[in-house]
DNA sequence: TGCAACGGGGTAATCGTTGTCACGGGACAT
DNA sequence: ATGTCCCGTGACAACGATTACCCCGTTGCA
């Protein structure tokens, strides 16, 4: 029954009026400008103290045109290493005072190009994005500071935070060959996918520096998952000339890969995986595993997005995070013949 | 060097200027308004293809009141269980046609209230958070719609999205109990962490129900960490009366847990985790684990989220969310003086 | 025939904030 | 003494889309 029915909102307006000063000043203290007496900052805080006064942050990214938001795109929010890495870049947007929107992009190429461009007409003022299916030659023409990680857009000339995947791979096989293997075998997803690739060449330029043969039959691609997985390295090592060893390509695969090798109890054949896992240690063997750290990844993304938002341009070259092998054993297995003649 | 340096951005001004129309009839195209002739639709559409005009969110977010956008808060994002409940809710905003903003709120009860008040000032459509440290009073007298999951937020009498904690734990320990166990410990995280002592005193309802022994030293609280869990399964199980039977109320604790069953060469003792974790089935034996499905709750919250923006007031009333129990062994060994007498 | 209802369209105000420009007055240098 | 410059401040317009309100013909119906 109070007459005065309150206002839906405080705007900037009422503060002014509460303090008996005009909204600019009132916005001047808002946003920190020093240019304001301190009798009259007084006023106005204390009067947006007592009214509850919160800036519109959607007129005030209008009136802007950029909004205190930053976009990131990833293939899939529940993947762990996707999960950590929007973890750390929500952290790193919070010092900036800026909020984080997450979307995914695993649908299909067209919602990937609406997601992004939905990003982009939020005004938002730096984009990070994992490309997965679109083209996005599309962005060319527009100024949205915007860094890709993990991989090469497709249609735009523009440098990427990624892994290095290739040598990675690279370093982990020869690990294996260094004890003494010969028959590195590899489970991997679809080579179309080019982390898939690149992690494969990786697979072969290490054979090929220590002469070992390059055989089809020690390559199981196509591995979606860890069923796959599972049913490929069953074939792997039923046969005659099975492997002594496996470089699995992803976690994922390492899975199925560590549940065959349980199952049909050749635990002694040795496994890399390339991307860690949880309980990797409460296993036995331990499965050794390569780990790219996502935060890391994360962390010169933003790096670079910074960077981009300042105004440097992109140079077109990557920033290759760096990865680490975890030998926990599984690794470091030798190959059956060795142990017998030792 | 061009002569016609082109506009910054296209307003839905230079459209209509385009298709020959106002303005008001280009939004009218561009909000699918029907009461607009098939020729003029035709030509606005074409202007905006042409001319690849975008909406800008900002200004519409001004008009309207309201963004297109939900904003989720959780304690850690990283957390696969929140990782995954942030996916699902991604999932049911992208038919929503709406963005998600995800926050954390790990941080300190000052930060979490200033993210949230953050989310408000943004106009968000609507609000799922986790409450941690902040009184959530303040809310009272804020109209954006919001679901809580997980815990009843402080200072805020609303109902919550929540798994039945203390309803599972109980089942979990009666399950331990139908397999010959009288000696059932447990390892949990700080008791005045809700879930926690939901979890515990599920765990001690169990143990009444079936008059076993409550007992001081087959309790080990405080477990923050897998390390923790680790050191504290050590004592638990080196003592005298070991138990035959450990519940671990996270995930994290059961990871350490089954460290130190393995270190010590006690995998014949039973174990239950409230938590379920990948690779749990590698492990011999394999963990049984009660699963709390995150999507399922994502989805609950989004439903009773849609409903709030419906219009739909609180009752106050609880959404609980199903949990199950997957057996897959370690939760079914019986006590080792059962099997010596069998 | 008269008139209301409706389809299709336009004009201008509005959302809340902030950039631009202007102004009076003191400090300081010329 | 006169100009220059900076400070604190305010009036006002603009950001781009939406929407309240108005207008003009057609129809349909009494």
């Amino acid at each position: 029954m109070s007459g005065s029915m309150s206002r839906k909102v405080v705007r900037l307006r009422d503060v002014a009026d509460a303090a008996g000063t005009s909204t600019k000043t009132a916005s001047r203290v808002v946003n920190g400008d020093s240019r304001v007496s301190p009798d009259t900052r007084r006023r106005v805080e204390q009067a947006v103290e007592s009214l509850g006064y919160q800036v519109d942050v959607t007129a005030r990214s209008l009136r802007r045109g950029v909004d205190d938001t930053i976009g990131i795109v990833v293939p899939t929010i529940g993947d762990p290493f996707f999960a950590k890495a929007i973890e750390e870049i929500e952290k790193r947007s919070l010092d900036l005072g800026v909020k984080l929107l997450v979307a995914s992009n695993s649908y299909s190429a067209e919602t990937e190009r609406e997601i992004v461009e939905g990003l982009i007409g939020r005004r938002v003022a730096g984009l990070i994005i994992t490309p997965e299916f679109a083209d996005y030659s599309f962005l060319q023409r527009i100024p949205t500071p915007t860094v890709f990680i993990d991989r090469h857009p497709r249609g735009l000339d523009s440098g990427v935070v990624r892994v290095d995947d290739q040598g990675a791979a690279r370093a982990a096989v020869l690990h294996l060959a260094e004890h003494g293997h010969r028959r590195v075998a590899i489970v991997t997803d679809d080579l179309t996918i080019r982390t898939s690739k690149l992690r494969h060449l990786g697979y072969h330029d290490a054979l090929r520096d220590r002469g070992l043969p390059i055989e089809e039959r020690l390559e199981a691609h196509g591995c979606r998952d860890a069923h796959d997985a599972f049913s490929a390295t069953e074939a792997l090592i039923s046969g005659p000339h099975a492997p002594t060893a496996i470089f699995s390509s992803r976690s994922e695969t390492s899975l199925g890969v560590v549940r065959q090798l349980h199952a049909s109890g050749r635990t002694d054949i040795a496994l890399i995986s390339f991307g860690d896992f949880v309980t990797a240690d409460v296993i036995t063997p331990a499965v050794t595993a390569i780990d790219h750290d996502p935060a890391m990844l994360a962390s010169a993304a933003m790096d670079r997005l910074t960077e981009r938002m300042a105004g440097v341009p992109d140079d077109g070259s990557d920033t290759i995070v760096p990865l680490r092998l975890i030998e926990r054993g599984s690794g470091e297995l030798t190959p059956a013949h060795l142990e017998a003649s030792a």
